[in-house]
DNA sequence: CAGTGATATTTGCAAATGCATTTAAATCTG
DNA sequence: CAGATTTAAATGCATTTGCAAATATCACTG
């Protein structure tokens, strides 16, 4: 289980993933994790009519006010034109709202509607006890510098990004 | 930019994720980085006739001799139906074979070729960089406690997997 | 300020995805 | 050990996805 632990190149080499070992590397145990994490929401998303898109555009609505929908689509990891549609449905549903920006007229921007916020604070609670599950026995500290590192690799990968 | 940190809740209270901030949510934060590296590597795979499952599969394989296809499905975290999409077109390129189970005659074990090595090595030093760029100003300290973390949170999520 | 290039969003369409079902074989049960 | 249940993998099919193109507007440049 506890095979060598990925170390800094020797130079001019690129050890190779059998060496590394599978469970240490980040991207691999990162996409197993979040994999079953999505997976596990999906059940709880499909009975309030939600997608993975719609559930991650709300939940990134709940908490910030008006974005772009070009800023929305990079926030909730969602494709542009995937999250355009998913846009269409919730606003179908009355659960967001789109606004051309007073500024810009090719821009729009979205907000969440109130029956919106309903629907994401009942899919909360799963995420929520998600998030704590995927937890258990880290503790506090642990989980501090887990969140500070995971910080640091998101602002070394968005380049240019917002 | 540095809010508080999510710390143990309060007994029957769930805090909400605007309280938390979506900077300080791991999913989140696993999401979006996830979202960057997997795109990163999409264009190099383009290049070499691979999509995510596929590439998914033979990383896999290059590690882990002759797994069950139920089995490569769990590690390379991909649906089982389109797992098996994946493995007809991987065999019919000669990267990978298909054999059948000696012990048990519905079941499948899947052999990467050497062909399926070459072509996941071609890929590999994209990975690794892009590996390295993620983790640019993390100290092998750091790391190790980050990868350690991972594993406690896998063995968390998998319930009775594998 | 007309023309060229960049940017914001939507949409057409072919390909990929995932659920549910099918097929086949193993295992359990009375 | 026949019949019912579970398990492994493949497949049918409707939906979703994402690339590329279209549309609309803005910004820059001579």
């Amino acid at each position: 289980m506890m095979d060598k632990l990925p170390s800094d190149q020797p130079p001019g080499t690129v050890p190779k993933l059998g060496e590394i070992g599978l469970t240490n590397f980040a991207p691999y145990l990162m996409n197993r994790i979040m994999g079953r994490y999505n997976a596990s929401l999906r059940d709880e998303m499909a009975g309030l009519g939600l997608t993975t898109p719609k559930m991650r555009a709300l939940a990134v609505l709940s908490v910030i006010e008006g974005p772009l929908i070009r800023e929305l689509a990079v926030f909730s990891v969602v494709e542009q034109s995937t999250l355009s549609r998913a846009l269409d449905q919730l606003a179908i549903e009355g659960l967001i709202r789109r606004e051309a920006d007073a500024a810009d007229s090719r821009a729009t921007r979205v907000y969440i509607t109130e029956a919106g916020r309903a629907s994401f604070e009942t899919l909360w609670p799963h995420m929520s006890e998600a998030h704590s599950r995927m937890f258990r026995g880290v503790s506090a500290d642990e989980r501090r510098a887990f969140v500070g590192t995971l910080q640091k690799m998101l602002s070394n990968i968005r380049k240019h990004e917002i």
